[in-house]
Parts: structure tokens; C-alpha cells; sequence
DNA sequence: TTTTCTGCAAACGGTTTGCATCGCT
DNA sequence: AGCGATGCAAACCGTTTGCAGAAAA
């Protein structure tokens, strides 16, 4: 469950000397909503339901928010297996991992990282620098599997 | 290091009913050669690489190439940071992980599975249905490190 | 001869960019 | 007035596809 309000976003928007013009406070308040749900979206999928509250928004300013919201950090990308990429909104804090559910595409975040110490093992062993990792868990939430 | 050779590669197409033709056979011993050193490549790497001692073979020709090698299991997908897909032959067993150097694009496969147990525990917790997961581990190798 | 595979070139889909215009401040 | 942000449309780039012809079997 993200925790994300669209004041925060606003406030980013100022605080980076942007301004929260009324295209992106559209495109932020539908990004909180989804974040609450847990949803995925991609930078299309942005754009078609802005449309329909905002029919005149560009397709390149739904692009370029998700730019923006991706380097502010509100936003992390997940690459699908079938090699789709996707956002969806951080709700944890600094180091987290994705369960996604193949299914209805909802995100649960793995909010500790998991076994830190299995990483050190493998950089000791390879003489690695290690700067970073990701994890993706890919599987089907309780809901879809009880759907079936 | 991988150990994929030649004659696998032409064998698999016969086993598959198709036919290890001129084309199939000069990109197939330029893959084996990127096996050997561990190296990465795009499909679009494959077509430049190929052209320059068969300079007639078509670009679709790579991509359809590197896409049954890959339904064979001998190639494996990466998505770097940037988004960008490469692949690299596999040379580990079933299931394996990858580290990948961010400088030189060299990669080691980790052939044991990283605590398989915290990725149960995951599912106990989240009641998902886990049927995979893909960990990849970035930095810079050892080589990379010394020649900074 | 029959079937598969190929090269070519055009199409494709998601994303980015150039640019004239718009609208905050 | 000045500068950032926008919408539009065209460009872009990696990848796929349709098809007539070439190569294997």
C-alpha cells in the first residue's frame, strides 16, 4: 500500500523549480491512485486515462511526468519477462524487491531486502565490485488464484 | 566459461527438424566465440559481427537466429539498467543468476541459486503462488577494477 | 520437386524530439 | 516580458513481417 499524496508530488514539482501545471497534477492525482492500488502502469497506459478526463493532454507529456517522477524516485521501472516495461509507484524505503503477480499485474513490495549476506558471499567470491542488485519475484496473488 | 560448441548448436537444429544452413552456421560459430569469453551481445551485435565474413546475410536473418537459439536454452536474456536487451549463451545448468560487469559487459553466471529458502519464506508471507524469479547483480569486475 | 529458409524492404510499436505556441509568474 | 511547459506531428530505433526467390533435402 503506497502512501504517496499528490501533495508530495506537487511539492517535489516546486521544490525542483518545476511547476505543477495542470497537465501533470491530472497525471500525478491518476499516479497516486494507482499507487494505492498497488497497480502497475505504463507510460501509455498513463496517457489513455488521462485522456479521458483530460482529452487534450500529449502523449509526450505523459511520457516526459513518468521521466520526471522516475528521477524525483516516486516511480521504479519493472522489466516483465515478456520484456514490457512498466512503472509502479515506491511505497517502502530506499532498498526494496518486487512480487508481481502475473496475472492482475498489482505489485507487492518485499520491503527488507532479502539475504543481503548471500550478495557479500558472491562479491567476495567473484573479486566484483558489487554497486547494486535486483530481484524479481514473479508469481500469482492470492486473489487471482482464487479467481481461477 | 562456457563450454558450448559448434556441433551442439548444429545439432540442436537437426534435432528440431531444421536446417544448420550457411547463415545458421556463421552466426552460431560467432555466438560460440562470445560464449567462450563470456561475452554479451544484442542481436543487432550479431548481424554487424556476422557481416563482416558473410556481408549478404540479412539483418531479420540474426534476429530469427538469435530467437530459436534462445527457444533452445542455449541463450539467455538480460536487461540492462539502460532498458537495453542483450543475451549471453548460457553455460550453467538450469537455474542460475547473473553477475554482470557495467564496464566491460562481461558476464559470470552465479551457478548456485541465492538463498532459495528467503524466496519461500516470500511466498509464505505474501500467499502468492511463486513461479519464478530472476535476480541480477550489477558492478565491476576485477579487470575492470585494476585498469581504472 | 518440395519444403524450408533467406534477403530485402516495408511495416510496426513504443518512445523521443523539434518546434511554434501557450500560460504561469 | 520572459521562460518553462505543452500539444502536435514527425522522426527515431530496435524489431518483426510479407513475400518472391534461393537452397537444402
Amino acid at each position: 500500500m503506497s502512501t504517496l499524496t499528490l501533495d508530495q508530488v506537487i511539492g517535489a514539482f516546486e521544490a525542483a523549480g518545476m511547476r505543477a501545471t495542470r497537465p501533470r497534477r491530472a497525471m500525478a492525482a491518476q499516479i497516486v491512485t494507482w499507487g494505492a492500488a498497488d497497480q502497475e502502469f505504463s507510460s501509455e497506459d498513463l496517457w489513455h486515462a488521462v485522456q479521458e478526463q483530460a482529452p487534450w493532454v500529449g502523449r509526450a507529456t505523459a511520457y516526459r511526468t513518468v521521466q520526471i517522477l522516475q528521477d524525483f524516485g516516486f516511480l521504479d521501472r519493472v522489466t516483465f519477462a515478456d520484456g514490457t516495461e512498466r512503472y509502479h509507484v515506491i511505497s517502502a524505503g530506499e532498498h526494496h524487491h518486487h512480487l508481481t503477480c502475473e496475472t492482475c499485474h498489482r505489485v507487492v513490495e518485499v520491503e527488507a531486502c532479502i539475504a543481503p549476506e548471500a550478495f557479500a558471499a558472491v562479491a567476495q567470491a567473484s573479486g566484483f565490485a558489487i554497486s547494486g542488485h535486483r530481484v524479481e519475484i514473479f508469481g500469482r496473488c492470492p486473489t487471482c488464484q482464487a479467481a481461477s
